[in-house]
DNA sequence: ATGGTAGGTATCCTA
């Protein structure tokens, strides 16, 4: 069997209706993993993604901010939600996938402009939210296991991941703390940069672009913020990894893209 | 160096 994984960031799912019908014609994703949904459980448009072709459906959402979703066209099990830094936002959805797998969808803070968590509340929660987390999955480690960690994880890691590597070394995103701080969780779980299997490290790469640009494609000043991450034991089902660029471009657009992984189960 | 845009909410927050 093989499953297509396809993460997004769609800055509002209301907005985004006509967007979620060209990503399933254009990718037809077998589960579609979504960040800030910003909307509510009981106000979220289940009719919607069940036209789209997603009749099983996972939805932690709250009013106006961050909010995810897993939609599905396979069986989702166990469907629950994690709260972090004692704080009662909706940024980790978890469900079980056919074959075993156990998928975790997050949306990490994105820290606010000040990289000091002294002076920067948002910023100490996000890198607190990503020691919660390494910690956690240090604890729980078990190599058997097959999990998918995906998500907005609001940092790009690598000197290819942002236009500029020494422009941006003070810039929310890609600070040596933070990137320092995502590498720990990393290695907490074990998992491979599936997107960087396939697309290497030598090329520029970025699934979020600001909106605030005049020309975003002529300027190309992108950062890569969404990831999806696999466990060692997942890791060698890894078929095919991609970034849908040209969402971006879409009419009225979400500032990030679609990135998505093939897994052969 | 600064400000630029978008979305949700209810007048300013977050990204």
């Amino acid at each position: 069997m093989r499953l297509r994984v396809t993460t997004w960031n769609v800055n509002s799912i209301r907005l985004r209706e006509p967007l979620l019908a060209r990503l399933v014609e254009t990718l037809r994703p077998d589960v579609l993993c979504l960040q800030e949904t910003k909307i509510e459980d009981d106000r979220f448009p289940y009719d919607m993604v069940r036209r789209l072709g997603f009749e099983h459906v996972y939805a932690h959402g709250q009013k106006a901010y961050h909010g995810v979703a897993v939609l599905a066209r396979v069986p989702l099990s166990e469907p629950r939600s994690m709260r972090w830094c004692e704080i009662d936002h909706a940024r980790h959805a978890i469900v079980g996938l056919p074959g075993g797998i156990e998928l975790h969808n997050l949306y990490i803070p994105a820290g606010g402009d000040l990289p000091d968590p002294e002076l920067n509340p948002k910023f100490a929660h996000k890198l607190d939210m990503l020691a919660e987390l390494a910690t956690w999955h240090e604890a729980h480690r078990d190599d058997r296991r097959h999990l998918i960690l995906l998500g907005d994880l609001n940092i790009a890691p690598l000197p290819t991941d942002v236009w500029s590597h020494t422009q941006l070394l003070d810039v929310v995103s890609h600070t040596p703390v933070e990137v320092a701080a995502l590498d720990r969780l990393q290695r907490a779980g074990g998992f491979v940069d599936a997107v960087r299997t396939v697309i290497p490290a030598e090329q520029k790469l970025y699934s979020w672009w600001s909106y605030r640009a005049r020309d975003w494609a002529a300027s190309d000043r992108g950062r890569r913020l969404d990831h999806v991450w696999l466990s060692p034991a997942l890791a060698p089902a890894l078929a095919a990894a991609s970034v849908l660029r040209e969402a971006r471009g879409w009419p009225q657009p979400s500032d990030h893209v679609p990135v998505s992984v093939d897994l052969d189960l």
